[in-house]
Formats: structure tokens, C-alpha cells, sequence
DNA sequence: CTGTTAGCGCCTTCAT
DNA sequence: ATGAAGGCGCTAACAG
């Protein structure tokens, strides 16, 4: 029925070790022992099965990546990222949704090591011991990739997320803003959410203004927060001049928001965000954020990730990327 | 080192296949040993060996998935989709971007092919002899998933989409325009491109409505293109008093063009498109659309294909699903 | 209910 | 430069 390497072996008249030397390019084959083999494939239509090699070379050329939402352009612009280069060192890529749920998480951690990947990539809210304990278990190398470990004990590649809200919330205090006002997104997200929240607390405090309470909404990272944030803030008896948005989505609700009741961007309110996704460009007008990133992100996780499985040499296990301030017109 | 399926029998003091009956919850196995043995696994922290058991047992549970472009919107969340319902049935996924460019699309299979998943979901521009051929070599089943090969023999799941350029257009039309223009994409995708094109020109014939050589453009899907298609629009003797655009995030770039030259959407222009992706909600004004059931697309193809690969009976491989228009405020 | 025995398709020394 | 032989870790009859 399915054609091995025997029947390939039979066919050209050599032995089956001659026949895996030649589908692995090994050099120690006479050119026209090669070409019979290769005609012999042609003609039977063999197609070696990456299974029994897997089993047999303990190599599965196949890394694992646990991403929170495929479907959310943020991490979708990293997965685009993580498989260019995946595939430019011939990687294959096993994708898992685990929707930023631990056991979710935990579980297909799990799966993508019985399925004896020669590397794994992990995205998530945070990681926690239950996540480094699975970590431990593996006998291969792991990148945590926009995001790290509590102590940061496996390598990563991330940004400095309460840096880059630190410069936006700061960007809009070089403007002349004293009314700054956080649509935040969960807090429990300890390396994203909280910094960037930490972020926001710490320049307020460097620049000597008061932190308060109303100025903060907790939102959900998506459109619709961020227009209720806003409607929350325009309510209020003293609204903000200014609104740093934890990302784009949320920003574009709260530029909508405050169009929508009648006041300008950024005549009335300035807008700023983290992210810097593509939607920053189609919005009018046009978002002013701390670009991340992304693709890099995705990219030079798995690059660390490809040396690591081939035991190269590594200058640094802990590499944090650059933001950049990208001024459009939603601030003024 | 890896602790294997013998390491279990010996310390649980039982055989190897009652190892694995335990494992792979074969009911065969009286309650005692089963604990025996789940303790013993727990002790030496023994994970299966996916592979081999792969190699054994001639099933991954694993899926392979070609996909044009995993950080475009729309297929990310066809994706997830396909994501979903596969995590419901126990299959993993293998995600292969190939860019819409044959010989990787071709490139792609054959590893899929190689890594022996259980499955096939192809999703693509267009798919040409070359695809067929290399289907033909598998003897999992294929799916194809927002997309169709000319002469239908393989299963599929998509939308008409000349219809929903047609009804898209038409809804124009009834609301008593005559100079429509299309924003296209590319018209050599057989199966998306170009039919919407037909479905724009057919709805024109239909009302009797001229078609225009200077009333069509050709963008490539992206912000940017809406926008300088529109600019041309907009600069033509008799310019248009409504446009169609293939898909949303041309039609945004539309919308801004337009207000962009002082005109107002939908009061001067109006707007619509065939997508309702998340952004036809984050615009002002909000796009009127056709909306594509993109997750929809995903999940019912993949769950076509655990049909397949169970064999089970089967009313239809072919499926279409519905498109309907949802109205928003970009046209009048 | 449990154990024995063949493979699954290929890689990899070790000889020749 | 080529061949022979022994696994890789597990499943799946087949016995008992």
C-alpha cells in the first residue's frame, strides 16, 4: 500500500541504508548510485514518512508555539513573525490557541511535548510556577516570547512594557497635559497590563502630579471597552485633557467616543496609545502610539529558539526590544 | 534517560501493553492495576511519545493547515475557527503560511503530507491543476476551506461570493444610485477576485446599468490601495456616487478618502463592502457590509473533515454558506 | 483481565 | 561507497 524505503531500495537495486543516505543528502553516495535512487523514488512515488524518522532520528524538525488568540492581530503579526523565520531554518510550526487560560495552557504544553517538538515557543498573560513547573519537564529548549517568568529564569523576548507606557503617558505631558486619564487593560496580566498600569502611576509621579482613582477604567483590550472607558471619563465632573489607551483597539473607542459626543481629537482630548498595530493608520485622525514591535518579536524569539535547539553559542538569553514614540495626530 | 512504556511496566510490576491499555483508557483493565500503574507513571513522571505511537498506530491527530497569510484578519479568524473545533475533537493543528504563491502552496503539502496528519485543510487564492496533482498523492482526506478547485471534486466550504458582490452592488442600486464604481481585488484569485468582479458587472447588466472601464480599480485587499483607488474616483468628471470595495479594509481606505476631500460618507458617497470584519464597526461611519462568516468557514471545514477522516456518512461535501448585509451608516 | 510478540518506517553504527 | 542489523517507543492482534 504505502510505498517505504524498502520498496525504493528494491527497485533501484541497493539497500535501503543507501536509500535514506541519499533522501538525507549524505555525500557518501556515487553520483549514479544517487540517480538511480532518485529515479527509483520518482517512478514509485515515495514520500518519506516524517513520523518514523522522528522516532528514529529523535528530531522532528517541528517546534511548538503557544499563542493566546490567533485570531488577535497583535499575536497573529508575532505568529507571522515566529513562522518566516521558523521556516527559513526549515521548522515546521505546531500552533495551540490556549486563550490565556493556565490549564489551557499547561494542558497543550503538554501535547506539544509528547508530540516530541525540537522546541517550544510560549505566549501568554503571565507565567507562573505551575507554568515553570511544566517547563521543567521539557527536555527541550523553551523561549517565552512577549513575555517573562517571574524570575526570569528562561530566556525571553519582550519590551519593556511600563517603559513604553511610562513615554506615552510622558509625551503627553511634554504637550502641556495635566489631566491624564488610563483606560487600562487587566491588571492581572502581570507583565502586561500591570507594567504597563506601573507605567502609567510612575510618570504621573515623576512629573509630580496626583494619581487618581477615576481617572483609571479597567477595559478588555477591545473597541467597545474603550468607547464605554471614555463615556465613563467624559462624564466626569473634571474630564481628562488626555487619555493613554493600553492599545490601539481601545484607543480608536475612545477617539469614536469622544467624536461621537460632540468634542475634537486632539482639539479637545488627546489620544495615545501602545501597540501600533495597522489599525493606528486607518482611524481619523490618525492614532499617535508607542509602536511594539510585534513581527521583530515573533521573529528573534525564534531565532534565539533555533540556536538554542542547535546548542549555539548564545551572547543573551534576555533580549528586550525597542519601542519607538510614533507621532500621528491624535495628540497635540 | 526518556522514561519509556517498559520503565512503567516494570516499576507498576505489570506488561507493557498493560501500560498502554491504561493509557489509552482501554476499559479493559481491572481498577487495581489501572492505579498501580497511574502511580507508577506519576512517580517516574513518564509523558507518552507521540511519535511513536503515531508510527504504531498510523494516526497523528494532528491536522495540517494551509494558510495564505496567518496575520491577515480575515484568514486568522477562519483559523481560529478551525482552531476551535479541532481542539474539540483532539486534533492538533500544523500551521503553514504559503503567501498564495503556488510552488510554496505545493511546498507546504508535501511536508504536511510527510509529517502523515490525519488531514488536509487547504486554504488559497486559487487552486490550480498542480494543487490537484499534489492532492491526489494523499490518502487522508482534503478540505477545502474559503476556496474551491475548478471542477469541484474535492469537498469544500466558502461562500458565493459573485452573489454577495451582486447583492452588495444591488443593495446600491436600490437605493438609487447609478454610478457605482468597484474598488476589485485581484482578478487572477479565480475564486475570490474575480468573482466578485462578475458579481459586480452581472448586477450592473441586470439593471441595466452601463458598465464603466473607468469605474473599476484594482487594489490589493490593503488601507492604501481604498485609498488611492478613491482618490481616482474622486477626480473623475462624473464621479461616482457610490463604491463597492472587495473587501472592508479597502472600503475604510475609501471612507477616508473621501472625507479626507471634504465630502461626507454616506451624504455625498456612500460605501459598502463584502467582509464585516471587527473594523466595519471601528469606523465612523460604520460600514455597511456583506458580511462572510469567516469563523464559521473555519469551523465547518474542519468539522467536515473529522467527518472524513472517521468516515463518517456524509450528506454534502460541498457546502456554501450564507452571506447577508448588514446595514450600517456608510450608505444611504 | 493480562502478557507475548510482531511490526510501524526509518536512522545509524559497524563492517566490508 | 555500500550493506547488514539493531533499535527508536508504542500499538495491536493473539493467546491465555
Amino acid at each position: 500500500m504505502t510505498v517505504t524505503i524498502y520498496d525504493v531500495a528494491r527497485e533501484a537495486g541497493v539497500s535501503m541504508a543507501t536509500v535514506s543516505r541519499v533522501v538525507n543528502n549524505n555525500p557518501n553516495v556515487k553520483p549514479q548510485t544517487r540517480k538511480k535512487v532518485f529515479e527509483a523514488i520518482e517512478r514509485l512515488g515515495y514520500r518519506p514518512n516524517a513520523v518514523a524518522r522522528g522516532l528514529a532520528s529523535k528530531k522532528t524538525t517541528t517546534v511548538g508555539v503557544v499563542i493566546p488568540d490567533i485570531s488577535n492581530m497583535l499575536f497573529s503579526e508575532v505568529a507571522r513573525g515566529i513562522e518566516d523565520i521558523a521556516n527559513m531554518y526549515h521548522y515546521n510550526i505546531i500552533l495551540c490557541n490556549a486563550d490565556k487560560r493556565k490549564e489551557k495552557e499547561i494542558k497543550v504544553i503538554n501535547t506539544l511535548l509528547e508530540k516530541q517538538v525540537d522546541g517550544l515557543l510560549f505566549m501568554g498573560g503571565s507565567v507562573t510556577d505551575e507554568h515553570v513547573q511544566a517547563f521543567r519537564t521539557s527536555s527541550v529548549p523553551i523561549v517565552l516570547c512577549a513575555t517573562r517568568d517571574e524570575t526570569n529564569q528562561y530566556p525571553y523576548v519582550d519590551i519593556d512594557h511600563q517603559q513604553a507606557a511610562f513615554d506615552a503617558v510622558n509625551a503627553l505631558v511634554q504637550d502641556g497635559h495635566r489631566d491624564i486619564a488610563m483606560i487600562s487593560g487587566n491588571l492581572q496580566d502581570t507583565n502586561n497590563g500591570y507594567s504597563r498600569y506601573m507605567g502609567y502611576k510612575e510618570a504621573l509621579e515623576k512629573n509630580n502630579m496626583p494619581f487618581r482613582e477615576e481617572y483609571v477604567r479597567i477595559g478588555n483590550y477591545r473597541y467597545d471597552s474603550g468607547i464605554e472607558s471614555m463615556k465613563y471619563f467624559l462624564e466626569l465632573e473634571q474630564r481628562p485633557t488626555a487619555v493613554f489607551a493600553a492599545n490601539d483597539e481601545m484607543a480608536v473607542g475612545a477617539i469614536h467616543a469622544i467624536q461621537d459626543s460632540g468634542l475634537r481629537v486632539p482639539e479637545d482630548i488627546s489620544v495615545i496609545s501602545v501597540d501600533n498595530s495597522r489599525i493606528a493608520s486607518m482611524v481619523r485622525p490618525q492614532l499617535t502610539a508607542i509602536a511594539q514591535p510585534m513581527y521583530d518579536i515573533g521573529a528573534v524569539s525564534m531565532r534565539l529558539l533555533t540556536k538554542l535547539m542547535k546548542n549555539e553559542k548564545i551572547e543573551d538569553t534576555r533580549v528586550v526590544l525597542p519601542h519607538e514614540l510614533v507621532k500621528r495626530h491624535s495628540t497635540r
